[in-house]
DNA sequence: GCGATTTTGACAATCGTTCTCAGATAGCCC
DNA sequence: GGGCTATCTGAGAACGATTGTCAAAATCGC
């Protein structure tokens, strides 16, 4: 069983905190600006259990990173995000998901699985 | 101006050969394997350039690997691809970019680009 | 063939991420 | 509370994909 600790609960904060994707990195280092002494290797892994249990989103940024992000919606969902300032918005369109599993279906592959993701820049940038 | 070169060449006609998605390390072992005394540096060089020139599709593996396929279709196109033997099968969708840019217009994001592909076993597998 | 310019490749460097393992700690039983 | 034990933590090493370096080699226009 998952035990409870003060670095579990400090990483959850400040994802809570942020608007938009962060690396695990950039999280440890504003942790450790907080005054935190929190290690970068409990970060990396607080964040990975955060995403398996489907309470953080997490993507891999077009240079190879993991993004995380804390999760609004509880279900499946995807993401419209802004390019310039990572600010995000949830979306939910069973129209992909039926699409998804049609075109799977009329291929002969079975237990699909789908990365959907938007880029762009947002009004304010 | 582009030279041409055996190298890129060996490259191209490696990727055509293979039928799923391949990362630059894989290609390069098995140009190794076939004889070839080429660099790994330039097999990643010779795979970014195809990709930038539109002859060959990439895409991030789940474990962050850039990978690669010679590109049959030339237009802009997504992937149903098998997470067993990585057979790959090219699908286009104007619903899909329809959505996609309507989405994008709906929240003010400019410029959408997006990434959509369906992971799933197929047949053989 | 010549020379300017580009490409190559062995190797080092980078960088995000994971591993290691000894020490700290949460949760549980008494 | 005190003790026990499995789990968690963190500093640093290790790892692995990718990119940078730079001298030597190759291409292409002349
Ligand atoms: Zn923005
Ligand atoms: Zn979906
Ligand atoms: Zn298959
Ligand atoms: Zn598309």
């Amino acid at each position: 069983m998952k035990r409870q600790t003060w670095q579990r609960a400090a990483v959850r904060e400040a994802l809570t905190a942020r608007e938009g994707f962060v690396s695990a990195q950039d999280l440890h280092t504003a942790l450790k600006a907080g005054g935190s002494p929190i290690g970068l290797a409990t970060v990396y892994r607080a964040l990975a259990d955060l995403a398996v249990d489907g309470d953080a989103d997490s993507l891999q940024s077009s240079d190879g990173e993991n993004l995380y992000r804390a999760c609004i919606s509880q279900g499946h969902h995807h993401h419209l995000i802004c390019r310039s300032c990572g600010r995000t918005v949830e979306i939910e369109a069973d129209a992909i998901e039926q699409w998804a599993a049609q075109v799977a279906a009329a291929n002969g592959f079975r237990e699909p699985r789908h990365i959907v993701d938007v880029f762009g820049t947002c009004a304010s940038c």
